[in-house]
DNA sequence: TTAGGGTTAG
């Protein structure tokens, strides 16, 4: 039932009366009060006038109505390009971005000529659809127009082209718009992280600021993701440090980016300080702490934010759940791995692969190999390689061959496999017996012309990054890293530590064996960060790859035989070298 | 006195 009596002080022929309160409805996000006056506008005749009913399209928008904002359109007389740019760019906002390309067509059937309100939203929703073949023919729309020209047509294109990886269209409409805002730059510095060209993303900031653009919230947060992903610990406190006094500091896109950095650079003191500190926390705030809770392996700290989180009113998403699951497999805690895999059905959050591959691995680890095999055959979606992958790998750790090398045939069934994998599928086939196989495994290695992964290391200094690969001479300190790694390796010895040389893969003779393995890179680059800092400084190391076992073995004897805390993040986590022992507890 | 473009977390 609508009551209108509440609009008796409303005259009647005062629309723009009407048309105020719509708007402010719409500001202050209250339905009911747009309810009641969409019933007054019904009764009074009002939706006739142009003004009054593009108004009502545009509350059930910005109320995430956009059904009855269908409705609102519909009942519409009148419908001018404004009408039609309203009820697209609803589509566009509520994640309805096929019906806005419909309402697109519809429009221009009736013989109407989109604009530059509506070409923006258009193009909007052909990113979000990653359908780059759409987005060329409007694209072409725009050329023909004119409308190309539009710095908001313009902007939309670039970003449209980014988020349908293709860097080089994006790149083109940036260098030719004949005029580029702070919406444009960011869009291209958004397409750069996307491929992970970082570097590119932080030289087009720099000449933002040299331009003298407003670098925002928006622009913010994507360059700390840049620095971020490259680990730039130094460079983003610098930006940090420009977000606070251009009073960006408290946006929580900007406090979920910071998160992000300092956990990915091993500072989980910071990160918890910046969570800390920023008031309004969203949803990709509250994931990014749990993700850096559950790198830094601290699996019953995750359980803890998550209640936290849920206390506060958060509605957790599938990212949320990747993390608690990611938390539990590297942790260790069967139970509660399945007990969040199905809290998550119950919140009515499909499992993806990936959700998947995190209950496999935390079963296969645990040991519980048929279980892992049980969860596969049940999966209502396909399982990928990630999935047999975790199988795979669980099997490797308890020596149940036979069923390892099951796992690689299914990787092998799917077809191209990533180029870490063909290593694991060779390696399984030799441990059960299958020579052939596994000499096929490495043959499609060598004939993609692939090769495994260069392993680097990577320390901060300053502003500069020194890396470092297997055996690397290369650098300027070399002589003294290695003089370094042979003292080092001397009191180790002393202390107990022997090299395991069944990490190497390669068919060599064990003396060389344990030569090649006391030089992988991240050996290298612990003895730079020895000679370098100050006694006190824990030594942060980024490595891209997985540690070998002899490696993170020998690095705790470091820790012991130098009393340094020694840091080391690999490509999924961090371990903590203290006294001897490491954080992730020897599970990893 | 209506309508348009960019961000985080995996």
């Amino acid at each position: 039932m609508i009551d209108s009596s509440a609009f008796f002080v409303v005259p009647c022929h005062n629309y723009h009366r009407i048309v105020e309160l719509l708007l402010s409805s719409a500001r202050s996000k209250s339905t009911p009060k747009g309810l009641q006056l969409h019933g007054y506008i019904l009764k009074s005749g009002l939706f006739l006038i142009p003004l009054v009913s593009n108004n009502l399209i545009n509350f059930y928008s910005k109320s995430q109505l956009p059904l009855d904002s269908r409705r609102a359109f519909e009942d519409s007389p009148e419908k001018s390009a404004t009408t039609w740019s309203s009820i697209i760019s609803c589509f566009a906002q509520n994640e309805l971005p096929s019906m806005s390309l419909q309402f697109l067509n519809k429009m221009m059937a009736g013989n109407l000529r989109p604009d530059h309100h509506v070409l923006p939203s258009a193009t909007k929703s052909c990113g979000i659809l990653s359908r780059c073949d759409i987005g060329r023919s409007v694209h072409c729309l725009s050329m023909k127009t004119g409308y190309d020209a539009d710095v908001f047509v313009g902007s939309s294109l670039v970003d449209m082209y980014a988020k349908c990886g293709d860097i080089v269209h994006a790149r083109k409409v940036f260098d030719e718009m004949p005029e580029r805002n702070i919406v444009t730059w960011s869009g291209m510095m958004y397409g750069y992280t996307q491929i992970g060209e970082n570097e590119e993303a932080l030289w087009l900031f720099k000449q933002a600021l040299l331009e003298n653009l407003d670098v925002n919230d928006f622009s913010f947060s994507t360059v700390l993701s840049a620095c971020a992903n490259s680990t730039l610990l130094e460079l983003g406190r610098q930006i940090q440090g420009l977000c606070v006094k251009s009073s960006f500091g408290s946006s929580s896109f900007v406090g979920s980016s910071l998160v992000s950095l300092y956990s990915k650079c091993g500072v989980l003191e910071e990160a918890h300080r910046v969570f800390d500190e920023t008031p309004l926390k969203n949803l990709g705030i509250w994931n990014a702490m749990l993700k850096a809770c559950a790198q830094h392996s601290d699996a019953k700290e995750v359980i803890e934010f998550f209640k936290r989180m849920k206390l506060s009113g958060m509605k957790p998403n599938f990212i949320t759940f990747l993390n608690l699951l990611n938390a539990c497999s590297h942790g260790g805690l069967v139970e509660e791995g399945r007990y969040y895999f199905d809290l998550m059905k119950e919140s009515k959050i499909e499992p993806t692969d990936k959700h998947y591959a995190c209950l496999v691995d935390t079963l296969a680890r645990a040991g519980k190999l048929q279980e892992a095999l049980e969860v596969i055959k049940n999966m209502p979606i396909d399982p990928t390689e990630s999935v047999w992958g975790a199988l795979l790998t669980g099997c490797t750790i308890h020596k149940n061959t036979e069923l390892a090398a099951f796992a690689a045939d299914k990787v092998f069934e799917l077809g191209p496999v990533s180029s870490g994998m063909h290593i694991s599928l060779s390696n399984a086939y030799a441990a059960d017996g299958r020579f052939e196989d596994a000499a096929r495994a490495r043959k499609l290695l060598r004939d993609r012309g692939e090769k495994k992964e260069t392993g680097l290391s990577w320390v901060e200094e300053r502003n500069r990054v020194h890396t470092f690969a297997a055996g690397d001479r290369r650098h300027e300190k070399s002589k003294e890293i290695y003089e370094k790694l042979v003292e080092l390796g001397e009191e180790m010895e002393k202390a107990g530590y022997v090299a395991d040389t069944s990490f190497v893969l390669r068919e060599v003779d064990g003396d060389e064996k344990s030569q090649t393995i006391r030089y992988h890179s991240e050996r290298l680059a612990i003895a730079f960060g020895l000679i370098t800092f100050a006694k006190d400084r824990p030594i942060r190391v980024m490595k891209n790859l997985r540690v070998c076992g002899d490696c993170h073995n020998a690095i705790k004897y470091m820790s012991v035989c130098t009393g340094r805390v020694i840091i080391v993040r690999d490509n999924n986590r961090f371990h903590r070298f203290e006294d001897g022992k490491c954080s992730c507890n020897d599970y990893w």
